[in-house]
DNA sequence: CAAACGCAACTTGCATACTAGTACGCTTGT
DNA sequence: ACAAGCGTACTAGTATGCAAGTTGCGTTTG
């Protein structure tokens, strides 16, 4: 596995998860293969139980799958889950997008404000993390708004299963476009046009992989 | 703590995970009171490592605290919760209603209407227990014909705070209109009227609770 | 040669033991 | 009398060991 540094005061059990996690997303563990708790734990210099803990925090995505007494299998990626975790997304993020739009202060319009026009300055430096990073900011903060936390937790929770798959889509993170749509909504947000900024989100969030065909040729054992 | 019988092919870990959420959702255990493992465990004949994860997991929806090296606390009855997990279930149903009218079969619209006499059926004897049952399953049905299990599973485990909430609201049952508005979407859905079917959920799942001031009076060290 | 048996090496589930951190009451010193 | 400090008893976090079940391969047997 990758990126095994322990970071600041996260417990063991909350480290294996995010370890795993990670080494899910990006791949390095491939969909369909097996890994046990013990290997695991020896690779992280833990014990078995918080990654024993962390296994079934994952399981109940089911982006692994526990078999008892036999071992524990990556998921298959799964497009009925990818897709629920899409329509999850979206039609969440959509309703929280409207009920932001009406409620938000002067002080939360600033805020998007600051935080689109560094986009486009990370654009101009070239720097595609930083945008990423508050590209994901962005949209929290309609959770943050909208006093909804506790749900941008559960669709962040079945993203896994989109987050995962988009790793196969290669050069499809399109910042120009990105950075648009958030400007667009931004405006919606300054005239209070809660309409249009729903319709914003809608539209940045129904993306479809033109590419998946491709995808499933070039990589058939990855998926069920 | 009530209901202790251990079910049939449940491992403990689910057996401890099924029966304290019961106890907290019936409230046998207090909001705001402190349990401990250990006394879980010695009531529940099993050792700390199901209960502690069993633990983990209810965490996860914030519908207890754990404190390291202190205990775990039964969480307060926090409004913002409830209406989180009431927004998300109101959101996402009615967006699967309208999917599963549009997309749902002649055998899956029989279904339904079995469900329906049932209720009526089970009305007449007085039998509220098979009604509740009943109901559950007709909500079910909507995600199992759009395909979205995953969801169903996640608006479940939300729901555990609207469904404290809810042992609070005596008599707040009312079959009688539950199942006339169950009949009504069974009717959109005969007529494919998906927009109907929609608003049928809408107005369904959208409920006020009038009795909201009176009961934080008269259990007010159940909230936070 | 093929099928069946059996054992060894795995796996996760669970129990138990130990660690480390917290709270609270008692003791002790003023 | 009271405040500070220490010790005890409790907590959850983690490590370890054991139990029980599965897999696969080698051996045996028909």
């Amino acid at each position: 596995m990758k990126n095994l540094e322990k970071l600041g005061k996260e417990s063991n059990r909350e480290y294996a998860l995010r370890v795993i996690r990670e080494n899910i997303v990006n791949l390095e563990l491939a969909p369909g293969s097996m890994i046990s708790e013990q290997d695991i734990a020896n690779e992280l210099n833990l014990s078995r139980t918080p990654v024993h803990e962390a296994m079934q925090e994952l399981s109940s995505t089911k982006i692994i799958e526990i078999l008892p007494q036999r071992g524990s299998r990556i998921s298959l990626i799964d497009m009925t889950l990818v897709d629920e975790a899409v329509f999850v997304r979206a039609t969440i993020e959509s309703a929280i997008t409207e009920m932001a739009c009406k409620q938000a202060t002067d002080k939360d319009i600033q805020e998007l404000e600051e935080n689109v026009t560094l986009q486009k300055f990370y654009y101009e430096k070239n720097n595609l993390d930083k945008i990423m990073e508050l590209d994901n900011a962005f949209h929290e903060m309609m959770y943050k708004i909208t006093n909804k936390m506790q749900c941008y937790y559960m669709v962040k929770l079945m993203s896994i299963h989109n987050d995962r798959i988009r790793e196969l889509h290669l050069h499809s993170f399109n910042p120009e476009r990105i950075i648009n749509e958030h400007s667009q909504i931004l405006e919606a947000f300054k005239k209070k046009d809660s309409a249009a900024a729903k319709a914003g989100i809608d539209k940045h969030l129904t993306r479809h992989y033109t590419q998946e065909d491709e995808i499933k040729k070039k990589y058939p054992s990855y998926f069920a």
